[in-house]
DNA sequence: GGTCGACCGCTTTTT
DNA sequence: GCGGTCGACC
């Protein structure tokens, strides 16, 4: 498996020997670089690691960990170490179990997130919560939102659920409440701020109703907690005497405020990170968190990693030239020992197939010629959108892959469903889940039903889920009043079986006797029976799960449930190319890199066009791409890109290349495809680069095994021309506006009468001369 | 009052 | 290609 950095050369061995008998100190720090063993054996005060990309961080924070643990210095359960994803969480839970044993699986070694629930959820009350804490996920809270717009006659046109959910969880991760958000901070407040507020206080009293929590309430409510109660803060300062924080330069105000909250009277804190990674802006992250530290802590030690352990130094060289037109950071200097390494190679395509057939053509030469393992190889790209071409690509080649991130496991619809049951029985309070599961499966209780419902269980004050059982009350019609009776029979009795049932059982038990099962097996569709498949899945896996002993409670299983990202896949065993976004590869390694879609309004993206800061932000996400490789890069573009599910009403785009790819130097390079055709005025005076041969083993600039062209409507050999009148079977009759490309990529505007201007692909499109 | 199918509009990145 | 909305039909 390719995993993190350098390690693993002897790892295998030394895990035998670790779990035996632990590490001395002096091993500990044996093998290390001046600086990273100064960073390891720091001691007495905050330390600020500035680890440039590849220098070793999970190294240098593990053995910290283990040296800590070795001198003394602290308890294992003193500490607390914190990263952003689970899968740096589980890797650095690994490479601790190799260095000190078992005993590395119970320390709090976890996700911020994950931490702070916890805490949270132990000590609910103080806050005010009656039951345990449910957490919503982005799609519960978008639809709380949703919900809250549509009684308010908010035309959702003008004002969406996301923009405002969007607003609410910026003013979260800022630390405003509600009041604070309203009174803005001075700035223009237009309309839509004015109504973000109001739907903000509303939000939260619902969520506190329904002793739910949304994921910026993990950190802020903390923060409340800690801000409010001065004995717990300090009980949770006095248990963790050592704080790790990984990826530092990725955190909001609030986990900054968790963070100097926790170590503000101890100052034990250790915190790792590198400006140039910084790449969730949007989400919040505020980069002046990891360059104030030095003010905040101003005796913090500063130790700055710039040896790379990773890749060649022509990869190197390709990052440094790219991040460097970022104007305002700390230099740093990155070197390598590795090597020169091979040029990257730079692949302009046609289109996005004929980029994907190249990527696929290419995994399989590396794979055979430099005995790579599929596992070695990762495909990087900018949006989720781009995944689906390659994917087809790759299934058509063969070649083992997997998608890491997309969509999430548990955001299946099957799956929500199943959950909300469960959610429901664990917290009766939780009206979100209620009304997701009052009409599944299909039981005659519409929207009209839950209205009355609703506004009865408000009325009465009484939880919605218990209003189902007085339907009859509720003005329900005859027959929705005895489904609602029966799904309250239905509820009451599962509840029965909360405490006496493991997870997995639990689970079944809805799966039967909800209904969920019988509908989905009833419908006899390729669809239903890949929910059905899932589902078992989902049983099988938490199954799995009790048994390593993962998972001891229902409720331990809904947080797994909530907190887990696609990322920790359930079952993998064979070797696989993995392909993912950009955002999800920081913090992985790969032999081979290929970063795809390097054009203009993909990458960078549209949306930072005017906006300096957020293409600073976008060339850092390419930095982070770049550095990801090990020996051998790759980076494509493509000339048009369709976009959207690519057929009428949706076009194509001709691109530029990515400015990114004019900042890397001509000489670290080898230029193919349509990238080492000459070129005029933008690409300046680009060397020609000859096509490749086709001999065979190599498909350099040319896809193999094209798919079969699909049977064409025939329009594109029209002849087609500005002017021409034409007729589409579904939009009658049009005027030709203009043509673009040929063959099979040709294209036409037309505008008819009814339905105004289309882009239509000629290809597919139905139509004729008039 | 419920269900189902047709259509529209949108798509940045995630714990 | 998707979710969400709306109108037609049961």
């Amino acid at each position: 498996m390719s995993g993190f950095d350098q390690e693993n050369l002897f790892g295998e061995l030394h895990a035998q020997v670790a779990r035996s008998a632990p590490k001395t100190p002096d091993q500990l720090v044996e093998g290390l670089t001046a600086p990273q063993r100064a960073s390891v054996e720091h001691r007495g005060g905050p330390l600020l690691i500035v680890a440039g990309a590849g220098s070793g961080k999970t190294r240098v924070l593990t053995r910290r960990i283990a040296h800590l643990l070795a001198t003394g210095d602290a308890a294992p359960h003193e500490i607390l170490a914190i990263t952003f994803t689970n899968k740096a969480a589980n890797e650095m839970v690994e490479r601790l179990v190799d260095l000190v044993g078992e005993r590395a699986r119970r320390m709090w070694v976890m996700t911020f997130h994950k931490a702070f629930f916890r805490m949270l959820q132990s000590e609910a009350d103080r806050l005010g919560y009656r039951s345990r804490l449910t957490l919503y996920d982005d799609t519960d809270s978008r639809r709380l939102i949703q919900e809250i717009l549509r009684e308010r006659d908010i035309d959702p046109k003008k004002v969406t659920p996301k923009g405002v959910s969007g607003k609410i969880s910026l003013a979260k991760a800022t630390l405003q409440s509600p009041a604070e958000f309203a009174e803005g901070n001075g700035s223009y407040q237009g309309p839509f701020h004015q109504i973000a507020a109001e739907v903000y206080a509303e939000y939260e009293r619902r969520l506190f109703a329904a002793s739910a929590v949304d994921f910026d309430d993990l950190l802020l409510k903390p923060v409340e907690l800690f801000r409010r109660h001065e004995d717990v803060r300090l009980a949770y300062a006095d248990r963790f005497r050592h704080v790790l924080v990984d990826e530092f330069q990725d955190t909001n105000r609030a986990q900054n405020e968790l963070v100097f909250q926790l170590t503000r009277d101890h100052r034990q804190v250790c915190v790792v990170g590198d400006s140039d990674q910084s790449i969730y802006r949007f989400r919040a992250a505020d980069i002046r968190n990891i360059l104030d530290f030095e003010s905040t802590f101003p005796d913090a030690e500063v130790v700055v990693l710039e040896q790379n352990f990773r890749s060649t130094q022509r990869i190197l060289d390709a990052a440094n030239a790219v991040i460097s037109n970022n104007a305002g950071r700390v230099v740093k200097n990155l070197f390598t020992e590795v090597g020169q390494g091979n040029p990257i190679t730079v692949y302009g395509a046609m289109d996005e197939r004929d980029e994907a057939a190249w990527v696929a053509a290419e995994v399989v030469r590396l794979s055979r010629e430099q005995s790579l393992g599929f596992d070695d190889i990762a495909i990087f790209y900018r949006t989720n959108a781009q995944s689906r071409v390659l994917e087809e690509e790759f299934n058509r080649a063969g070649i083992p892959h997997r998608l890491v991130g997309a969509t999430r496991f548990y955001d299946r619809r099957e799956i929500r469903d199943l959950l909300a049951y469960v959610r429901l029985l664990v917290n009766p309070d939780d009206e979100m889940s209620a009304r997701r599961i009052v009409n599944v499966p299909k039981r005659g209780i519409g929207a009209t039903s839950v209205t009355r419902l609703g506004a009865f269980a408000a009325a009465n004050g009484i939880t919605f889920a218990a209003a189902l059982g007085r339907a009859g009350e509720a003005g329900l019609t005859a027959k929705a009043a005895k489904a609602s009776g029966e799904l309250f029979t239905l509820l009451t009795a599962l509840r029965q079986e909360l405490l006496m049932k493991r997870p997995s059982e639990l689970l079944s038990e809805v799966f039967h006797r909800s209904g969920i099962e019988a509908e989905l097996q009833a419908e006899q569709s390729v669809d239903a029976a890949s929910r059905l498949e899932n589902l078992g899945e989902l049983i099988n896996s938490v199954a799995q799960l009790e048994t390593d002993g993962g998972i001891e409670s229902i409720e331990e299983f809904l947080e797994s449930a909530a907190l887990t990202s696609a990322q920790d896949d359930l079952n993998d065993d064979a070797p696989k190319v993995s392909l993912m976004t950009l955002h999800v590869a920081k913090g992985l390694e790969y032999q081979a890199v290929f970063v795809t879609g390097l054009e203009e309004g993909i990458f960078p993206h549209f949306s930072t066009r005017d906006d300096e800061e957020q293409l600073e932000e976008e060339r850092r996400l390419a930095y982070v791409g770049i550095t990801r490789a090990r020996q051998h890069l790759a980076l494509t573009h493509a000339e048009r890109r369709f976009r959207f599910g690519g057929e009428q009403g949706s076009g194509f785009s001709n691109s530029l290349p990515s400015r990114f790819l004019r900042e890397i130097p001509e000489d670290l390079t080898v230029r193919l495809g349509t990238s080492g055709m000459p070129r005029p005025s933008r690409w300046g005076d680009d060397p020609i680069f000859e096509r490749p041969v086709d001999d065979g083993s190599r498909t350099f600039g040319r896809p193999i095994a094209r798919r079969t062209p699909a049977p064409t409507s025939g329009a594109e050999q029209l002849g087609l021309a500005a002017g021409d009148v034409v007729i589409h079977a579904r939009w009658g009759e049009g005027t030709v506006l203009s043509t673009s490309g040929s063959g099979e990529m040709a294209a036409a505007k037309v505008r008819f009468g009814e339905v105004g201007e289309k882009n239509l692909l000629l290809s597919v499109a139905p139509l004729r001369r008039a």
